[in-house]
DNA sequence: TATAATATTATGTCTGCGCATAATGGTCTT
DNA sequence: AAGACCATTATGCGCAGACATAATATTATA
């Protein structure tokens, strides 16, 4: 057999994975005797096994060699969207609508989440997403007010979703998923049911020093976060 | 400035961009001139590039050149493990309890997610996983009869988890996830209120051509899942 | 015998090169 | 002016070789 592509040689090595020719927790050959076997250069190889390692089904350790992963830590990878976009990718209309912005001092359980001493003055955004006029997404945004220096923006118009990815770069980012009954405040802006079950999704994001925002967003029922491994 | 090394570059690259150097849908420099720049080779540059692009900070087409994604899809990677991992991973007891299997005609809403013609008798599990001796989570499986030939394993002693991770490799898999009120007999399993919100897990895999099996785990209250991006 | 120094080995990375591939932009034709 | 054609260009991939690094195995030493 002659493989000198990359893609086709991390098919190969999955099927023999799969056939159990190579079993869990056993090593496999060498880069250079696969690349020996396939006819390639071993950096193909090298390519190929790397890609499998990133995606959990293979570790490997400087001379230790690859073995076939024990128990398959398998990395899913979740595309996060702008809300819009999201929407629009459904074939559907978005709708924005800004409930309330004020200056209010973070409360504790916000403040924790970004390793901030508590107190400082925050600007709280509630708001609501539609999708084809229908409530799709509620929520319930604590901004660094130091980070919309320059031209405030109009959140009235534009999402801070969406002013945020446009003006602010950030460095690092945290998401949490979880299921939540609704509450009085939800379920009102949602329409449905108090009590009804939520998908709820919580972002933290920090610039190179200083906290940017937090966000609890909580999605209508029906909402299912889709991923393929 | 001299860098040589991949990951250096990259972060160079991330800093230009949260810096607003090269800003949000703008083209950056070629591989070549990047490369003579920082004085290392095209394909360095090339590395830290597709990496960036991977996690969906770049946008890269042929001849077109490469950009700032203006929408950046981020792509959030979770870890999923072995049940057993996970709680121990906390630093709690792993438990499991089979309640039930038997025989019997998978549901449609299970037949239709796999893709199979309604009818085949398939082994149905339902098993509770406990951390520290509390609820943790509900098994709802479905699997295909056809993939524990030889020495059928005891469901009541190795989890149902575990014994496919060992032995059966798959191709495909797809997972979602979702909230859903706490049914009549996912509270009595649980210990929780009637309604009350769980996180739902639903996955289902493949092999080359049959399906193996479907799952829904209902988790416990509390249960968060989470990421970094 | 236990420990420290050393050699070995497989992966990780970089270099410089060439060719492949996909868009793009211009040119030529009708 | 519209469409077909072709050269250009930036990324994508592969190759061969070299050195770096981490972990293991071996040998030497106290």
């Amino acid at each position: 057999m002659t493989l000198t592509n990359w893609e086709d040689i991390r098919a190969e090595v999955q099927a023999r994975i799969r056939l159990r020719l190579w079993a869990p927790g056993s090593v496999i050959p060498t880069e250079e005797a696969l690349a020996y076997e396939f006819g390639c250069a071993r950096a193909t190889v090298s390519r190929a096994l790397r890609d499998l390692a990133e995606a959990g089904v293979l570790e490997r350790r400087r001379k230790a060699g690859t073995r076939v992963a024990l128990h398959p830590v398998r990395k899913a990878t979740l595309d996060i969207a702008v809300t819009r976009l999201e929407i629009e990718a459904r074939g559907q209309v978005h709708g924005y609508h800004l409930i309330e912005t004020m200056l209010a001092p973070a409360p504790m359980a916000v403040a924790s989440r970004l390793g901030l001493a508590q107190g400082p003055d925050w600007l709280h955004l509630r708001s609501l997403h539609l999708a084809d006029g229908v409530p799709f997404l509620y929520e319930d945004r604590w901004l660094n007010p130091s980070v919309l220096l320059d031209p405030v923006p109009d959140f009235a118009e534009l999402s801070a979703n969406e002013w945020l990815v446009m003006h602010v770069s950030y460095a690092r980012g945290d998401i949490a998923f979880s299921a939540a009954n609704a509450s009085a405040d939800e379920a009102g802006m949602l329409g449905v049911p108090l009590g009804t079950a939520l998908f709820i999704t919580e972002r933290s994001t920090w610039g190179e020093a200083a906290p940017i925002t937090f966000v609890r967003l909580a999605h209508a029922p029906g909402y299912r976060l889709h991923t393929a491994v």
